[in-house]
RNA sequence: GCCGCGGUGGUGGAAUCGGUAGACACGAAGGACUUAAAAUCCUUUGGCCAGUGAUGGCUGUGCGGGUUCAAGUCCCGCCCGCGGUACCA
C-alpha cells in the first residue's frame, strides 16, 4: 500500500471543509483558548517556506488544545493595507485593491494546502469596509477621549468639558475655535504641528518604529525631519502602564527588554536655571542631579523654544546660520556625521548652586523631543558633553575622587563625590538622592520621570489606507457621526500625490456635508492594532466585539509571530487595547498573554562555478569539490543557481541547461574530474556538486523555496513535520532540504503499519513505547519543543517494528494528528472511526507502563564511566553500593586502590572516588 | 558603545533538575535485493591511538580559569557569530 499523500491530503481538506470541522462557536461549555498568528501582509511574491513556520507551530498547539477539550479560536486574516501594493499601483496603474485581492487569494490557496485548522468564516481583511469601520470607530473614540493623569486612564472628553464648564470661567469666554484648539491638547488622537519623519521617496511621514538609522524600514529610503501638521496618538500617556504591563505577560525576556528600552523610563530631576539678565528661567532634565557642581556650560537643542529667547544680537547671525544648517541635514547625515558641532548663544545661565555664570550653547546632540530639549552639561562625567567641551575648549571639573578625566569622561555612577559642596564625600547614589531632596526643598526643581516613548504619528500621505472619519470646518477637525461609518475609501484617478497634496485630493467630491474631508489615511499599524478582537466576533455590525463574546474569549492566550514587531505592532496594539479597556469595551488590559517569536528561516543558496581561467569558453562549469585544486583555484566565478534544480547539492544537469538560455550548452567538470555526462557505459552517475551559502531568502539569490513545490513533491504533512524538525521554533535557521527525505521516509514507514490492523493485545514493551511517546509528545507540545517530538515519533515507530495492533496504532494517530493532520485522519479512519481525529481525546500517559524493573547504572571511577550495571530499580542506596563494590569489574578498575568515597544517586548513577 | 540571543561530529540538531555527550535525521562508506536503476532493507560512521579480533585506552561541547564526587549545563574573565538599538542627558 503506497503512501499516496496528495490523494489523502486533498480528500481530507475537502472533507474538513464540507463538514465545517474547523468552525468555532462563541457559545460553548468548554473552556476557551485563543491561539493567534500575526496575520500576514499579502505580498505579490506569495508565501515562501519561511512564512508557515510560526503558523505550523500555532496549528499544532491549537489542535492539541482542542484534543485536550478546549474550545479553540484559531483564526487567520490579512493585513491588507500597505505601501507595496500602492507603490505597485503607482508604477502599473493597477488598483491596489485588485492586486491585494489577487495576492490574498493566492495566500489562501497556499495556506489551505498546508492543512491549517483555521476557521475561515472568521477571516478579516483590514481593507474591508466592514473591518475598517471599527478601525475608524476606534479612532473616533480616541479623538473623543483624553487621558486623565490623576486616574491614569482614558476618559470621554465630554467629562473634561463638563469639568471646565463647571470650574474654569475662561472656558465659556472662548470662541468655538479656541475651545477646539484647547481640546486638541488633550485628545488621545490629536492634530498638531510636530517634527515628523518625512520620507520624500515614499511621499509620506513615518512613525519612529518605521525608521531605522535614518532610513525607512520599508524600502530603505532616506528620511528627513520636517515640521508638519499631523495626526498623532497619545501613546506616551500610556508609557508607565505599557511598562508595568510587561510584568504581567508571559513573553520572552529579550522581547520585554526590547520594549522596556523602547519605552525608555528614566528617573531624574527637572531643574530651573536662571538666565543672566532675564526674568524667566529655563528648565532642564537630568538623571545626574548630583553633578550640578560640575556644570560648565548649557546646551539647547536647535529646535528648542528657548533658543530665540537667549540668543543675543551679536550672536544672532551665527546662530541662524547654524540652525539653518541643522534643518537641512537629514537624520541619516546627522547619524553618519558624529563630528561635534554647535554655536554659542551669547547668553549665560546661572548655576543655582554655585551662582557661577555658565555659557549657553546650541548643539544638535541635544534632542528637542526628549526631556525639555535642554541640558546642563557636565563634561567630566558625560562623554557627549566631554567631546563638546574639548572641541570648544570649555572647562572640565572632575567631581568624583580618583576619576581621571584627562583623556575621557568618567560616566559611571559610582565613587565618592568631591568639588561638590555639601555632597562631598558621599557615594554617587546617595548624592543623587541628597540633591533631589535639596532641589525639591529649595524649589529649584522637582523629581521627574521621563520616557523615551513618543506619540505615534498617525497620518500618512498615501492612498491605500483607512480614511480618517474627520472633516474640517473653520480649519478645525470634527468627527463624522459614528452611524455614518464606515467612511469608505474613494476612487481616485491617480494614486500618486499631486501638487504636494495626498492622493485623496484627487478624489471627486471628497467632502462631508459640504466640508472637506481629511486627505491623509491611517498608517499600516492602524488596522493591525485590534484585529485580534475582531476575530472574536467578526460579523458583528453593532460593535467591534460584543461584550459577552469578549468576556468569553477575553484575550489571546498564545500569540506567535516575528520579533520584527517588537517595537511597532506590539506597542501599538497594547496601547490600543489598554485604551479600549479604559473605556470599558474590552475586559483585559493586556491583549496577548503569552507570546512566542518564531525564528527566521533563512535561505540556502547554491552556486555553480564558471571557469574563467585560460582558454575559458564561458560555458564550462567546475564541480564544487574541485575548485580548490591548482588548475581551477581563483579561476572560477560563483554563480547563483536556482535551488529548486539542485537536490542535496547535486545539480540537475538537464534542468540547469533548460533554466536560462545562457546555460543551454553548458559543459561540466564533474565531481570525479571527468567531463562526459552522456556515456551510459561509464560506471555510476556523473554528479556536479554545487557550493552553498546561507543568505536571506530572496528572489535575487534564487534560493526561494515555495511550499507548494514541497507539498507537490512530499505532501503537506511532510512539510509540516520537516519545518518543525529543522530545529527549535525560536531559533533562526536556514531552509535546507537535505534531510526532508528522512522525515518523508518516516511517514511512509508509519503509514505501512496501518495496512492491516489487528485486534491483538499489545505487549508490555509495545505499551511502554507508546506511553513513553505520549509522555514525551505531551511535554514537548506544552513546552513548544516541537522539534524534539518528531524524533520521539521516529523512535517509537522504530521500537514498534511491525506492530499493527489497533490499541497502539489508534493512539499514535491521535498523537500525531496535531503535527500531520491528514495522514492522522486517514489512519484514524482506517482504525474504524467515523468522526474526525481532531475531536479524539488526547491520551494520558500511564506511568505504570514506564516502570522498568531494572536500572542501568553507569559506574564511574573518578567521574569516568567504565561500565554499566543493571540493578533492580527498587534497590536501596546501600544495596546498590554493596552490589557495585562486589562486582568483579569494580575490582579490576579499583586496581588495588581503596575507594575514598562512593557516591550513589539512586536511579541515576554511581561514582567511585579513589 | 549598550541590550538580548547563540557557539556541541562532515550537516541540522538532542541531552527537560548538575548525573552514560553526540538521541533522531541527513550525508558519506560498505553490503543485500535487481540485467540495471529507482525504491526498500542491513552494517559502520566525533577525533586519535593500540589490537587479527570481540574490545581497550586517551581525547572531546568556542578559549582560559573556578566550584563540584560529577560541568555542554553553575560561577568569573575573554573570543567569535547573529539580532535589536543608538547622541534619550
Amino acid at each position: 500500500m503506497d503512501y499516496n499523500f496528495s490523494e489523502i491530503e486533498q480528500k481530507w481538506q475537502a472533507e474538513w471543509e464540507k463538514n465545517g470541522t474547523y468552525r468555532v462557536s462563541n457559545k460553548s461549555d468548554k473552556q476557551p483558548f485563543y491561539v493567534l498568528d500575526m496575520f500576514p501582509y499579502p505580498s505579490g511574491a506569495g508565501l515562501h517556506v519561511g512564512h508557515p513556520l510560526g503558523y505550523i507551530a500555532s496549528d499544532i498547539y491549537s489542535r492539541y488544545k482542542r484534543q485536550k477539550g478546549f474550545n479553540v479560536l484559531h483564526p487567520m486574516g490579512f493585513d491588507a493595507y500597505g505601501l507595496p501594493a500602492e507603490q505597485y499601483a503607482i508604477q502599473t496603474g493597477q488598483h491596489p485593491e485588485v492586486t491585494t485581492n489577487k495576492n490574498i487569494k493566492r495566500y489562501i490557496e497556499q495556506l489551505r494546502k498546508i492543512g491549517f485548522c483555521y476557521d475561515w468564516d472568521r477571516e478579516v481583511r483590514t481593507c474591508d469596509p466592514n473591518f475598517y469601520k471599527w478601525t475608524q470607530w476606534a479612532f473616533l473614540q480616541m479623538f473623543n477621549s483624553y487621558y486623565d493623569s490623576a486616574l491614569q486612564k482614558a476618559r470621554p472628553i465630554s467629562e473634561l468639558i463638563a469639568k471646565w464648564e463647571a470650574n474654569d470661567p475662561t472656558w465659556k469666554t472662548l470662541s468655538e475655535k479656541e475651545q477646539q484648539e484647547r481640546l486638541m491638547n488633550y485628545r488621545i488622537a490629536y492634530l498638531s504641528d510636530t517634527k515628523v519623519n518625512w520620507c520624500p521617496a515614499l511621499g509620506t511621514v513615518l512613525a519612529n518604529d518605521e525608521v531605522s538609522e535614518g532610513l525607512s524600514v520599508r524600502g530603505g529610503y532616506p528620511v528627513e525631519q520636517r515640521v508638519m501638521r499631523q495626526w498623532s496618538l497619545r501613546v506616551s500617556a500610556y508609557a508607565a502602564r505599557l511598562l508595568e504591563g510587561l510584568d504581567r505577560v508571559d513573553w520572552t525576556e529579550s522581547l520585554k527588554e526590547t520594549q522596556r528600552n523602547w519605552i525608555g523610563r528614566s528617573e531624574g530631576a527637572e531643574m530651573q536655571f536662571a538666565v543672566k539678565g532675564q526674568d524667566e528661567p529655563f528648565t532642564i532634565f537630568t538623571t545626574r542631579a548630583d553633578t550640578v557642581f560640575g556644570v560648565t556650560f548649557m546646551v539647547l537643542a536647535p529646535e528648542s523654544e528657548y533658543v530665540q529667547r537667549v540668543v543675543t544680537d551679536e550672536q544672532r547671525a551665527e546662530v541662524e546660520a547654524y540652525l539653518d544648517r541643522c534643518k537641512h541635514r537629514t537624520e541619516r547625515e546627522r547619524i553618519a556625521d558624529r563630528r561635534v558641532t554647535g554655536v554659542f548663544t551669547g547668553s549665560y545661565a546661572i548655576n543655582p548652586l554655585t551662582n557661577g555664570e555658565i555659557p549657553i550653547y546650541i548643539s544638535d546632540y541635544v534632542l528637542a523631543g526628549y526631556g525639555t530639549g535642554a541640558i546642563m552639561a557636565v563634561p567630566a562625567h558625560d562623554s557627549r558633553d566631554y567631546a563638546f567641551a574639548k572641541h570648544f575648549n570649555l572647562p572640565i571639573i572632575p567631581l568624583i575622587e580618583g576619576a581621571d578625566v584627562s583623556e575621557a569622561s568618567f560616566d559611571a555612577k559610582e565613587g565618592k563625590m568631591m568639588n561638590s559642596g555639601f555632597l562631598n564625600g558621599m557615594e554617587v547614589p546617595d548624592a543623587i538622592q541628597a540633591m533631589k531632596e535639596y532641589i525639591t526643598n529649595t524649589g529649584i526643581g522637582r523629581v521627574k520621570v521621563n520616557y523615551r516613548l513618543r506619540d505615534a504619528i498617525f497620518s500618512r500621505q498615501r492612498y491605500w489606507g483607512e480614511p480618517f472619519p474627520i472633516y474640517y470646518k473653520d480649519g478645525m477637525p470634527y468627527a463624522i457621526p459614528e452611524d455614518k461609518l464606515p467612511l469608505e475609501l474613494p476612487e481616485v484617478k491617480e494614486f500618486k500625490s499631486t501638487n504636494g497634496q495626498p492622493p485623496l485630493a484627487n478624489a471627486k467630491d471628497w467632502t462631508y456635508e459640504g466640508h472637506p474631508l481629511e486627505l491623509c489615511t491611517m498608517p499600516g499599524f492602524a488596522g493591525s492594532s485590534a484585529y485580534y478582537l475582531r476575530y472574536m466576533d467578526p460579523h458583528n455590525d453593532k460593535a467591534l466585539v460584543d461584550k459577552d463574546v469578549n468576556a468569553y474569549w477575553r484575550q489571546v492566550n498564545l500569540y506567535i509571530g516575528g520579533t520584527e514587531h517588537a517595537t511597532g505592532h506590539l506597542i501599538y496594539s497594547r496601547f490600543w487595547n489598554k485604551f479600549l479597556f479604559d473605556l470599558g469595551y474590552v475586559c483585559e488590559d493586556e491583549p496577548f498573554k503569552k507570546l512566542i517569536n518564531q525564528g527566521m528561516i533563512q535561505g540556502r543558496s547554491n552556486f555553480v562555478y564558471r571557469y574563467i581561467g585560460e582558454g575559458a569558453t564561458g560555458n564550462l562549469y567546475i564541480s564544487y569539490n574541485l575548485i580548490e585544486q591548482p588548475e581551477y583555484k581563483d579561476k572560477v566565478q560563483p554563480i547563483h543557481v536556482d535551488v529548486n534544480i539542485v537536490h542535496n547539492d547535486v545539480l540537475d544537469i538537464t534542468a540547469f541547461r533548460n533554466w536560462m538560455p545562457e546555460f543551454r550548452n553548458a559543459e561540466f567538470v564533474f565531481a570525479d574530474g571527468t567531463s562526459y555526462d552522456d556515456n551510459p557505459y561509464l560506471a555510476g552517475p556523473k554528479q556536479y556538486i554545487c557550493g552553498c551559502a546561507i543568505e536571506k531568502m530572496s528572489k535575487s539569490m534564487f534560493n526561494v523555496v515555495n511550499p507548494d513545490d514541497v507539498i507537490a513533491q512530499y505532501g503537506a504533512d511532510t512539510l509540516r513535520l520537516y519545518e518543525m524538525f529543522l530545529g527549535p521554533l525560536e531559533m533562526s535557521k536556514p531552509w535546507d532540504t537535505n534531510g526532508i527525505d528522512g522525515v518523508h521516509r518516516f511517514l511512509k514507514k508509519l503509514w505501512n503499519l496501518y495496512e492491516t490492523i489487528s485486534n491483538e493485545e499489545p505487549t508490555k514493551d509495545e505499551l511502554r513505547s507508546l506511553h513513553k511517546l505520549i509522555k514525551k509528545v505531551t511535554w514537548d507540545i506544552e513546552n513548544f519543543s516541537f522539534n524534539t517530538s518528531i524524533p520521539a515519533f521516529m523512535i517509537a515507530v522504530n521500537e514498534l517494528g511491525k506492530c499493527n495492533k489497533r490499541a497502539i496504532l489508534e493512539t499514535i494517530a491521535i498523537l500525531i494528528a496535531p503535527f500531520a493532520p491528514h495522514i492522522a485522519e486517514e489512519m484514524w479512519h482506517r482504525c474504524g472511526h467515523g468522526t474526525t481525529v481532531c475531536d479524539a481525546e488526547w491520551p494520558e500517559c500511564n506511568e505504570a507502563y514506564l516502570v522498568e524493573d531494572n536500572q542501568n547504572y553507569p559506574i564511574q571511577f573518578n567521574g569516568k564511566v567504565r561500565f554499566t550495571l543493571s540493578l533492580p530499580k527498587t534497590m536501596s542506596k546501600e544495596d546498590v553500593e554493596k552490589n557495585v563494590m562486589a562486582d568483579e569489574q569494580t575490582t579490576k578498575y579499583l586496581a588495588g586502590n581503596t575507594p575514598k568515597k562512593v557516591i550513589v544517586v539512586p536511579g541515576r548513577i554511581v561514582n567511585i572516588v579513589m
